[in-house]
DNA sequence: GCTGAAAATTACCTGGA
DNA sequence: TCCAGGTAATTTTCAGC
């Protein structure tokens, strides 16, 4: 897969992370180059699958989501069929905002956001616990999500691809 | 703090959520407002912060970030102080892209996104474990981030808030 | 990739329910 | 107070270079 993204181009990204609803006008002034080559590399980036989706931060606290936990499931049998079933199972699960495969003391870590404790109880033994399968389930809940929120870091790319390239021949 | 939200409100945030650049004429088609009052209420929402931002979601992997992990922490001294300066030292830490502090064997749960292997174990030596004070570094690598990927959910948020209202009466 | 005109969208203002 | 309509201003799109 060939890098093919330029300066503009990562710039023209940094400005869409911050913001994803600015115009290309806004863009075309920021990084100097008119907002019709904006639109294009705009266009450009989204059909080459670098941009993956536009999306809309709320506030959840003020639309009755008071409560957020990170839940670690474990499997009782790891095997490839119980694995995808229960990824499939997820993706039907509101409440479940994230769902991560991952290795050592859990198979999943799900991120979980519902309107309080008596909602987040109920989830787990009417919703959750129903799923077969499941040998331990561990709830970290959110105190507070602060500090980094950070997208990813853009500004060195370009140099770190230098190196990797010149690493390859 | 009133929750004077209408479905209108609820299906245009819906819309937002799912595609923070959907027009405001697009969203007026769908929910069968005009054009001009789609505008007025996403400006009221963003004043009153019931939106916080809008977002754009990259592909980490075509940007040469292959590797995602959840990086549980604990604090030797769990006292007000550390945890402040620990809040604070994220904020400028790029590689870690969330932090929540959560109860139970872990005092914070990072996300950290990393080039590959070798970046985050230059990452975990050199940056984090600089940090003094952190007793217990835990890595859950992700394996695969799937499913889910829910907006939360506002469908049945009005029929909820209208049972949460009968009830204080 | 730029320019310039046409088309589409958004912002503002006013009236009416 | 909230919504619709009309007009002005801005933004996006498309053609030609």
């Amino acid at each position: 897969m060939p890098f093919n993204l330029d300066e503009l181009d990562l710039k023209l990204l940094s400005h869409l992370q911050e913001n994803a609803r600015i115009s290309a006008k806004d863009i075309s002034r920021k990084i100097h180059l008119s907002p019709n080559s904006v639109s294009i590399r705009i266009k450009r980036l989204e059909e080459r699958g670098y941009i993956k989706q536009y999306v809309t931060v709320l506030n959840n606290t003020m639309l009755n989501r008071k409560l957020m936990t990170f839940t670690g499931v474990r499997l009782i049998h790891n095997n490839s069929s119980n694995l995808e079933s229960f990824m499939e199972y997820v993706k039907y699960v509101p409440e479940i905002t994230s769902c991560y495969h991952v290795n050592g003391m859990f198979d999943f870590l799900l991120q979980i956001v519902a309107t309080d404790m008596q909602d987040y109880r109920d989830f787990l033994i009417n919703t959750l616990a129903k799923f077969d399968n499941i040998s331990e389930l561990r709830t970290f809940f959110v105190l507070n999500e602060m500090g980094a929120g950070h997208a990813i870091d853009l500004t060195h790319l370009r140099s770190k691809f230098k190196r990797d390239q010149k690493r390859m021949n």
